[in-house]
RNA sequence: GCCCAGAUGGCGGAAUUGGUAGACGCGUCAGACUCAAAAUCUGGUUUCCGCAAGGAAGUGCAGGUUCGAUUCCUGUUCUGGGCACCA
């Protein structure tokens, strides 16, 4: 009786399809427990081995925790909105619902060869109005709501309003200011102003406290691309994806306040188990810096500007402050400038503004400025100091201008040095002339009333000074900035709102969906608004009402998908409450790292407003996190001479000039080339001649045949590279359940690792040694009802409980190295019992569901192998434990070493001795003090 | 430049709390079966010395703590990832 996986994998497959076992029900008095993966972008390019690694991983806990007697939520659904599917638009005429309609088909015909429990009843897809209605819906909340600074959390715009119309905005000061009030010079208005507002000023106003809002910001334009990408999006000055170059631009586009809840997304990562990595590249990206603003006052030929405030984290440093410089885009640069500095002062600003984002980037070390001709007051020596615009103050962090202090501060000493601006010393020999050093522990000098102090105990006894003088105030900034929500495409969900005189208004709830409009043109407008402006019917809904011309990012559909699933076809709410309630948090997210920042956040940001309008009981998204590394793939290479046809084998080509070529893998067996599939690969290679390892040659083996060997590279995993493995050849020849333990087998997976196929013969000898142990290919049946041995069960135990705790911890190499032990182990000792084998099926059935399911079958239980109760290991037969030291049991040794050693503390039972130890005691030097450590373990003291 | 993670046989990787380093698998070598090959099975396989029993060295490098270190500490080199004028 053979082990034939096609034959089976295909009947449990239909088997379980047919009868629905992994749908879930909301309603169960099992606890409940969920675990997701990352929804996929159904890219046109199918699934390759490197995807299905997280899902093969998140399949097998899924499978443990419901042998475990869980009722598991562990859906999967499509991020399907996206640019891929447009730009394959644009380039091949196909409308992306088609396009990617179909590849949702290919990734679901992939995965189901897998054998995954997916409750694909849930299935959700970002692209279907049903789903993005919700989106939209979510929208429109973000739009209602403004964050309390004073609660810390989301309040509807309502309550702002009430406010305004009680006590003005006195002490709810505008979070970051675009917006300048009609006849004021500050932000600050009372009740009797707003009462005053027209409904325009009124909704401009609010506009400012909005979580999702339009402003008039410099965003990254990409051209070629037609479209504004985020900040994520932008790598090196070139966009992410296609490497086109971006610039700077002022656009109006909606924009989410994440911003509010940096310091809640940064303390709420204390909360949450992920990986410490992840967690650090989230703080960066937050940027949290604690310091103060002080006001510097101004002395300016205009005296427009009385006073310029500066944000520095090193308030200790202000005696060594020896010059101020302000961003080149701050407001107050034409206020300050003396007459004379004036032309110079206006080529700089024209230099500034010519300087693209990726010269910023190529250049970062290059030093320039201009002298304002305006001076700056330190506030608490009266020192006159110099005033200057650089492009190396950010407009954007901060007030947009720093104090200077070249002594302590890397770039400001640069900057002094350029501009030979002299350097105040204040931290005496700390200070070496040539580079400034940031310390915080070197004791200050020429600094006043702070002579003899330590930095870092300045910092405080400044920012007290500056409070108490009111002339500035403890600061918090964050890099991370609001985020972009506006994209130049069409397929992404539409902004549900209309506006009028300009002001955008939300369309009725009962409107929604706002459904995309038909429309063949995707190509971008190039003026900066959507291919949407083009469907004019749609955009212009009478003379004084239009659309928005913009969709959302493929981020918005991903912020909540995860709350979708609990209550995926739900009509009337994005998902009912109390299957909210019911699923809660997701209590494991396997995906890849390259989500760390903009999906992870997104997601926990909305999350966040979600619970503070009322609509969630927790605030955190994700329990726990897991990282699965990335696949690479391992390419083989062959060695042309240059000029011909013919290949030199890889040991030898440092003989020949020759010029190196990828090979489909495919054709390659570890790494000897298949001579024939090459030549049929393509026609160039049909008649090529190939000099063998041993120097021999096609021309003169006469059928006798030589090596080629193929260099290798890792790399990643590509079709140009030809090293594209795909699941589906794979899982053809050595099956599902193969394929799937040997993903696993790989190596942990946190860890990005290259795939190498020749391993995987390895797992397959393992699943048919795990056959051979019920079926003799002649025999046939050879399982039995005998009674299991001690030693049976020893080997059943131990792996029960390695295997419990391996997969408890994502470990789920070393969980099917344990199958692998086990299985050779019984197979040593010819045990073929159901009392040993039936536990054991119950066990690998999160990994080889097919396998599992059929032996539990023939077997003769007539019940599912997929709800039985995982095994529970018997503690008695785990006693010895598997590592044999050179040891001793109730206090006598018991090496071959006739000699007695009465141990005093009878509760020890074991005590472990080194080998030097042991050998010591064999040159007869006992040992002098033995140290009992938890009752088990015994130090010894030679 | 800054931050984070890592470095173990020919290869992927084990070693969970400081306790026999190299589990498991690949590869390879030898043997069995076979006319032969494939498949399968058995045994060996860190390096060096030795016929063997056995001995010595050994977890990137240099130190340290400890009876004992892949594991903890200090310094250093390299690799991977993240950030990059954020004051």
């Amino acid at each position: 009786m053979e082990y034939n996986f096609s034959e089976i994998e295909k009947k449990w497959q239909e088997q379980w399809k047919r009868s629905g076992v992994y749908a879930v029900s909301n309603d169960s008095d099992k606890p409940k427990f969920y675990v997701l993966d990352m929804f996929p972008y159904p890219s046109g390019a199918g699934l390759h081995v490197g995807h299905p690694l997280g899902y093969v991983a998140s399949d097998i806990y899924a499978r443990y925790k419901r042998l475990k007697g869980f009722n598991v939520l562990h859906p999967m659904g499509y991020d399907a909105f996206g640019l891929p599917a447009e730009q394959y638009a644009i380039d091949h005429g196909i409308h992306p619902a088609a396009s990617t309609e179909a590849n949702i088909n290919t990734f679901r015909r992939q995965m189901d060869n897998i054998g995954f429990s997916y409750d694909w009843s849930r299935e959700v897809r970002t692209c279907d109005p049903h789903y993005y209605k919700w989106t939209q819906w979510i929208f429109l909340q973000l739009f209602d709501s403004w964050f309390n600074r004073k609660t810390r959390k989301a309040e509807r715009i309502g309550s702002l309003v009430s406010i305004f119309e009680n006590e003005g905005n006195a002490s709810y000061e505008v979070p970051n200011p675009k917006f300048r009030v009609p006849g004021k010079n500050s932000s600050g208005f009372s009740s009797q102003d707003w009462k005053g507002f027209d409904e325009k000023t009124r909704q401009l106003i609010l506009m400012e406290y909005r979580l999702a809002y339009l402003a008039y910001t410099d965003v990254n334009w990409c051209e070629a691309l037609g479209t504004v990408l985020a900040n994520d999006e932008v790598i090196n000055g070139v966009s992410e994806r296609g490497g086109f170059p971006v610039v700077k631009k002022k656009m109006r586009q909606w924009s989410l306040r994440i911003t509010e809840y940096a310091e809640r997304l940064l303390s709420g990562l204390d909360t949450i188990d992920f990986s410490d990595s992840l967690k650090e590249i989230q703080r960066n990206w937050i940027g949290k810096s604690l310091g103060a603003e002080i006001d510097f006052p101004v002395k300016s030929e205009k005296n427009i500007v009385k006073s310029m405030r500066v944000f520095t984290t090193r308030p200790d440093t202000i005696f060594g402050v020896d010059f101020m410089v302000v961003a080149p885009e701050h407001e107050m640069v034409q206020d300050i400038v003396a007459a004379g500095s004036k032309a110079a002062i206006e080529e700089y600003l024209l230099y500034a503004q010519s300087r693209s984002e990726i010269e910023r980037m190529a250049e970062v070390k290059r030093i320039t400025g201009c002298f304002t001709g305006a001076y700056a007051v330190n506030p608490l020596n009266g020192r006159e100091i110099p005033i200057w615009i650089s492009e190396y103050v950010l407009a954007g962090y901060g007030t947009g201008a720093i104090m200077g202090v070249p002594c302590g501060d890397e770039r400001d000493h640069k900057f002094a040095k350029h501009f030979a601006i002299p350097i105040t010393n204040i931290i005496g020999e700390h200070y070496n002339g040539e580079e400034a050093n940031p310390t915080k522990d070197a004791i200050l000098q020429n600094s006043d009333f702070l002579n003899g102090m330590l930095m870092r105990d300045a910092i405080d006894v400044v920012i007290g000074r500056v409070e108490e003088l009111g002339i500035g105030k403890r600061q918090i900034n964050y890099k991370m900035r609001d985020a972009g929500w506006s994209r130049q495409r069409y397929w992404g969900e539409p902004f549900p709102v209309i506006y009028k005189d300009d002001v955008p208004y939300p369309i009725d709830e009962k409107e929604l969906p706002l459904r995309l409009p038909p429309s063949d043109d995707f190509k971008p407008s190039g003026t900066g608004e959507g291919p949407l402006a083009k469907v004019k019917d749609w955009v212009y809904i009478n003379e004084s009402e239009r659309r928005d011309t913009n969709t959302m990012p493929t981020h918005a559909g991903a912020a909540w998908y995860f709350l979708r699933y609990a209550d995926p076809h739900n009509d009337n709410a994005f998902a009912d409450r109390k299957a909210l309630d019911y699923w809660g948090q997701v209590d494991v997210y396997i995906g890849g790292a390259e989500h760390a920042v903009a999906h992870l956040l997104y997601s926990r940001l909305w999350t966040k407003v979600l619970f503070d309008l009322g609509y969630l009981s927790f605030e955190e998204p994700f329990k726990k996190l897991i990282n699965q590394g990335k696949i690479g793939g391992d390419s083989r290479l062959v060695y042309r001479i240059r000029n011909t046809n013919t290949f030199v084998s890889a040991g030898l080509k440092n003989d020949y000039q020759t010029d190196e070529l990828h090979v489909d893998v495919t054709l390659v067996n570890g790494i000897e080339l298949d001579i024939e599939g090459f030549r049929k690969w393509r026609d160039e290679y049909s008649d090529a001649e190939f000099i063998f390892e041993d120097g021999s040659t096609t021309s003169e083996s006469n059928g006798k045949d030589g090596r080629y060997l193929c260099g290798t590279r890792l790399e990643k995993m590509s079709k140009r590279y030809f090293n594209v493995v795909n699941p589906d050849d794979v899982v053809k020849k050595y099956g599902a359940d193969t394929f799937r333990m040997y993903e696993m087998f790989l190596g942990p997976i946190e860890m990005s690792k290259p795939w190498d196929t020749k391993g995987i013969e390895g797992v397959y000898r393992f699943i048919r040694k795990f056959w051979r142990l019920f079926y003799d290919e002649q025999k046939g049946k050879v399982w039995n009802d005998a009674p299991a041995t001690n030693a049976e069960l020893k080997v059943l135990n131990r792996t029960i409980k390695k295997v419990e705790d391996d997969v408890e911890r994502f470990s789920f190499n070393t969980a099917v190295s344990a199958f692998m032990v086990c299985v050779n182990e019984l197979t040593d000792l010819n045990c073929h019992k159901r009392a040993v084998l039936e536990p054991l099926l119950v066990l690998l059935t999160p990994f080889a569901p097919h396998l599992c399911e059929e032996l539990w079958q023939r077997l003769g239980n007539a019940t599912t192998i997929l709800d039985q109760p995982y095994p529970r290991y018997d503690p008695q037969y785990l006693v010895e434990s598997s590592k044999d030291y050179p040891v001793s049991i109730n206090g006598k040794l018991r090496t071959q070493i006739n000699m007695d050693l009465e141990l005093s503390q009878p509760e020890v039972e074991e005590i472990v001795l080194s080998n030097s130890i042991v050998q010591k005691w064999l040159e007869g030097k006992p040992p002098k003090k033995i140290i009992y450590v938890k009752n088990k373990m015994v130090n010894v003291v030679v």
